[in-house]
DNA sequence: TGGATAATAT
DNA sequence: CATATTATCC
């Protein structure tokens, strides 16, 4: 008796973040598209700025990014994007993001969990089916060697203690709840359920640059949210949720709905995706 | 599509 | 320099 999921697109909403209740993030906020709509540079231009590695952390406002890029935006040859060459920078996967990754594999099923179907099924605005592609390469992995280890029981769903999973991919993939009929692949009664598309939040590529900030563990970030409004974007108007769980900077903790912000450093472009409204 | 490998970041 | 994470190639 599996809980059954009729209505598990119910919850699969309620899981996820309302735009709402999500804080608002000062950071970039621009999609190369609409960069490139509003005629303003490429986030993503190589531009080979200085690494502004900013060794205090936002100490003031944990949620709110420092600078935008604003500023850096309009550099040596910035002005001149060879062929926008639309390279979007390397995907950070947030725990949110996996949420909705995991997620949809575990509405797709197994055996439709396909890169190109998970990547449909994400509804996620800038996100490649190489991205999911790479990133469902893990995630079996990560599967597998649960799998291997956590063998003990039936019951199956447990995976965060265990001393044979790597630690790294701990780290991410423990922020989301990993569905059952994942450890045990189509046994007998293998049928999916319905390819249902939702259409809920959408999540757009964020081409941000930040200084530092990536985990989820840590210090508890206080929730003095500053709000900030961004001149363009009318489409999305996207705000992130900083919530950081952090607990006594002890492993072993792991989040539930943490999103962490993507920060690049020098130079270096991060691309986040981020929940937005709209579809 | 899936897996291995390279590249890059931290 | 080692490890982790993502992109890319086949």
């Amino acid at each position: 008796m599996r809980e059954e999921d009729s209505n598990w697109f119910a919850k699969w909403e309620e899981e996820f973040p309302k735009p709402e209740e999500l804080m608002p993030l000062s950071q970039t906020l621009i999609t190369p598209d609409l960069a490139i709509a509003f005629d303003i540079p490429n986030p993503t231009s190589p531009n080979p700025q200085n690494k502004q590695q900013t060794p205090l952390v936002q100490s003031s406002q944990p949620n709110s990014s420092a600078e935008f890029e604003s500023g850096e935006l309009n550099g040596p040859g910035c002005g001149d994007e060879p062929a926008r060459t639309l390279k979007r920078p390397r995907l950070v996967w947030t725990p949110q993001l996996h949420k909705r990754f995991v997620d949809s594999v575990a509405h797709l099923g197994i055996k439709n969990a396909v890169p190109k179907t998970i990547m449909q099924l994400m509804s996620v605005d800038g996100l490649t089916r190489e991205n999911v592609a790479s990133h469902l390469q893990k995630y079996r992995l990560y599967l597998k060697r649960m799998q291997g280890l956590s063998n003990s029981g039936s019951g199956g769903s447990n995976a965060q203690s265990l001393s044979g999973a790597d630690p790294a991919m701990d780290n991410l993939f423990a922020s989301s709840p990993v569905p059952a009929h994942f450890l045990h692949p189509a046994r007998g009664n293998s049928d999916q359920f319905m390819p249902f598309v939702p259409h809920h939040h959408h999540m757009g590529v964020v081409v941000g640059h930040h200084p530092h900030v990536q985990q989820q563990y840590r210090q508890f970030g206080s929730p003095g949210n500053g709000h900030f409004e961004h001149p363009f974007l009318s489409r999305q108007q996207s705000q992130q949720q900083v919530q950081r769980m952090g607990t006594s900077g002890h492993n072993g903790n792991y989040v539930e709905d943490v999103d962490s912000a993507a920060t690049g450093a020098n130079g270096r472009k991060v691309l986040t995706l981020f929940p937005t409204g709209d579809d």
